[in-house]
DNA sequence: TACGCTTCTTGAGCACTGCTCAACAGCCGG
DNA sequence: CCGGCTGTTGAGCAGTGCTCAAGAAGCGTA
């Protein structure tokens, strides 16, 4: 009945679609039988490929994550401060078109689902690393970091609170939230704030 | 066998043992089997008091976000932004008192789960409720209900992630938190971030 | 062509879950 | 003493995650 697929073919296929489920409800309401019988196979392949329920949620949720990271990357040819603004902008953009699944992704299962966390965890060291960078290594203090990692909180429900009914234009948001991050930082340390601006201009 | 109660003690009995196993594991894991075993009593019954599971988790985390809401309840007699510092104190003190919990509470199986959400988001609002009421009814504008909002992610964000390790010495940490807010409010009304300080004083 | 090995694949089956439902049992007013 | 309300039970169903022994497709080798 079913093509046989090499196991690269078929890993890839069973991430497809739980990628593409992932779009219409959170991960942990999808069924593994569900997710076989698209895939026109039997449950116990699955179980071949995934040996948990958990490691196929875990896969899906990685290739999320990457693919986020990916349409967020920053232009390394750009200045620092200008990486991240575009990386934000892109990042409101990403939240803008996907609300629903990122709530599903990041939020989903959260908190009792370690896995859950730790793709989220991995994400948001992944930006807070872009806007260090953007900072120059002297931003590594406790304080600041926990101040980036904050705004970064700021950034993520902020985002998806305003897509909902977009109260304000884009580009007045993106410009709240840089003026969010340079107004904290400017808290711990007036000099690093400034940079962000005098590169910017 | 099992004792015949009122349909209040019986509800309440369930949601005492719903709590209590709460701060043991995420509310999701949680099925109602063992609730129905450890208050001695049939599955069957359990599905009259809640005909849902999702009724019965509703109800339980409704109960944790209202002792939670107590125990940061600010006192009225005090300044407004007295009241703000020594609500986002008991806060603090919270949720390092009860990380986990308040992890398995409000990221628990959220995302997919609108009624963790809806639970999340009342609280939420009954928190930034607190600062608008400390800022006055100018405060309400789109602009600064975002940033308010933001700023309470940041909160909730820094102070878990805090709790982890506690980087820095808890006033500190307060300071860093009333700080930001003032930083933040400075961005979109300097009048509103200077009433804050003032009153302080 | 035939063999054998690897690897993909199946399907039955187990334990547990959320949930339904018809029947029972304790308690009340009359 | 009885009728009815309501707390309570237990059997049972469908769906879940997961296991496992056995089958079948492909591919190299003789």
């Amino acid at each position: 009945m079913t093509q046989r697929l090499s196991a690269d073919d078929r890993r890839r296929q069973l991430i497809g679609i739980g990628l593409q489920k992932l779009v219409e409800r959170p991960i942990h309401e999808l069924s593994l039988d569900e997710v076989a019988t698209e895939a026109g196979i039997s449950r116990g392949l699955l179980f071949h490929y995934f040996p948990t329920k958990k490691d196929f949620y875990v896969a899906v949720l990685e290739a999320a994550a990457r693919r986020l990271l990916k349409q967020t990357a920053p232009d390394p040819e750009a200045a620092p401060a200008a990486q991240l603004h575009q990386s934000l902008d892109a990042f409101v953009a990403f939240l803008e078109r996907r609300r629903e699944p990122y709530l599903a992704l990041m939020r989903g299962t959260a908190g009792g689902a370690d896995y859950v966390i730790q793709v989220h965890e991995d994400t948001r060291a992944a930006f807070t690393g872009r806007v260090h960078d953007a900072l120059g290594p002297e931003s590594e203090t406790p304080r600041v970091r926990l101040l980036v990692r904050g705004w970064f909180s700021l950034v993520e429900d902020t985002a998806l609170e305003w897509a909902r009914d977009r109260p304000l234009p884009r580009e007045e948001l993106i410009e709240l939230l840089m003026g969010s991050l340079t107004a904290l930082l400017s808290t711990a340390d007036p000099d690093l704030a400034g940079r962000l601006e005098a590169e910017e201009a």
